[in-house]
DNA sequence: CCAAGTCGGTGCGCTGGCGTACACACCCGG
DNA sequence: CCGGGTGTGTACGCCAGCGCACCGACTTGG
């Protein structure tokens, strides 16, 4: 069960721009007062890192023994933009939400992180500092790494580096994505695709997401979202009560999103695709009718 | 003068969605027919690439040397999306907009390349697949490499790899950005910004880009365009005249964009701006009062 | 010089999302 | 059990940009 869902994290006082557009409220400010960082004993399913896992065993047993599991909590700013880079987070059940900064508007949603890709590549590109808010948007366990040592790590470590270039590859191309789909798509479509996204990265049907904590990813009016979600909820595809969004129909939500979705996949599974990188020119298509997220269906 | 106006290079055949909305239209097809790649004499400007003048002296002067110079034609198409990434483009005086495949919509501008980066950093990741469309919006010089000698080049010379990696930072940064902008700006000041960005890399006050290009890149109706440029011309901050764009006021045309452009080009300069990379531990940390993040607040 | 093509300007009705405001339902703590 | 906070539903006027259509000015080629 989820008992992390922080109690009332205190409000958020960037009142940078007064005439902004729908800056985050209330319930998403900063780190969560208490709980922020817990090692739990993961009593959970076993979920791991798709990019951890895909290292040569020595290698990935090595970073393992370096990492710290930590708690992320829902709301929880891990880094705001022009941080510095100090640690990288490995979601496993956790994930993180990249956040244009709301420079005189609204925010929005570039980017997904869970236990697909990771927090932070910008070390990769040797570059120590943030571009982007990240949210933690998923409450969970996530593996982290200090800086340094995950310099050292990229360093010593071929494959490491490998894994990461191509995701920061695959990350390129999920903005890109996001800038013709805000632009083109209609919100019933963009919301379908964000819940799917978020429906991967959860490792569960259900998931506490808030009209308003929407409205900021998608930025656009919470009203609007309510409109969006509402149709979803009508054709029987999701179901939602107070915050708990539950995935009714994901094939039928597959139906309903922009085809952003299905390319996002695709070119994730095309560079760091199951079939581990012995053979380059995988070019995966993925059989199973829809399935990406969990190990087994 | 520009001589180099494609006379009249053939439409496009890509009727992939018909629905489609805006789809690159006449002038600005494939290839253009005749003068596709010429080594130019160069006899103007002497400009240089900003990515290659950074490298130390023997390093530049050998990646120079293996550069074929060719002359970029307005409206060539140099990657479609998914193409192998078979050369790389340093662009001097020409310069090549990035665009989102327009996958049942209109296509998008999401970046631009003059002669401050390159085109095909893909390769730098190890992936040799271009994401984007490269289409050439300036006409003029680049530098054209074969992509096994870029890779060897990467190899051989850390700088290389050191710049490029950071200017993949921006490049993720300017789509970021760009998808914000696209979200949250009005038609006018997108225009100013997109006007300014050609600017600056048209090393020109004038430059040939018609209405109905624009739309193209901006992703917006024709008329649409008319009517911003309309607006930016009556504020005697351009002027035009069938498809040469003259730039008369530009600090107005500053104050007339989204605050976008002075993002991009901060972010350029604090990653690859004149200050040699010869302190790496640089960390602007900007005192910035309302920062909420750290670790603590 | 004319014909055809290109480029830009204008009008009209439409719609998706905006800003605002209010109302109700649920939840939790006192 | 009540009151305040939170999450959701609904309504209304507004506007930027859309799709379409048409026209005139300019350019180019025969």
């Amino acid at each position: 069960m989820f008992a992390s869902r922080p109690t009332s994290p205190r409000r958020v006082d960037t009142v940078v721009n007064s005439q902004a557009v729908r800056q985050l409220p209330r319930d998403h400010g900063r780190a969560a007062p208490a709980p922020t960082e817990i090692c739990v004993p993961h009593g959970k399913r076993p979920i791991s890192n798709r990019l951890l896992s895909a290292l040569p065993r020595r290698d990935r047993e090595r970073v393992l023994s370096r990492c710290a599991e930590v708690e992320l909590v829902f709301g929880q700013v891990l880094y705001e933009q022009g941080d510095a880079v100090t640690q990288v987070y490995f979601p496993l059940d956790s994930f993180i939400s990249l956040l244009t900064p709301g420079e005189g508007h609204a925010s929005l949603e570039v980017g997904l992180v869970g236990n697909e890709g990771m927090l932070g590549v910008s070390l990769v590109l040797g570059v120590d500092a943030t571009s982007m808010r990240g949210l933690v948007q998923g409450t969970g366990t996530a593996l982290r790494l200090d800086a340094q040592i995950f310099q050292e790590e990229l360093e010593r470590c071929g494959q490491l580096r490998w894994h990461l270039n191509r995701y920061i590859y695959v990350l390129m191309n999920q903005f890109a994505q996001s800038t013709a789909c805000t632009r083109f798509h209609v919100l019933v479509a963009r919301l379908a695709r964000w819940l799917l996204m978020t429906h991967d990265r959860a490792h569960a049907d259900q998931f506490h997401v808030t009209h308003e904590f929407l409205s900021y990813m998608l930025g656009v009016r919470r009203v609007g979202v309510t409109n969006a979600a509402g149709m979803l909820q009508r054709q029987g595809l999701i179901s939602y009560r107070r915050g708990d969004i539950t995935v009714l129909d994901r094939p039928g939500l597959e139906a309903a999103a922009c085809s952003c979705y299905r390319e996002d996949i695709t070119i994730y599974e095309r560079m760091l695709g199951p079939p581990p990188p012995a053979s380059l020119a995988t070019r995966r298509q993925l059989p199973r009718e829809l399935r990406v997220s969990g190990e087994r269906a």
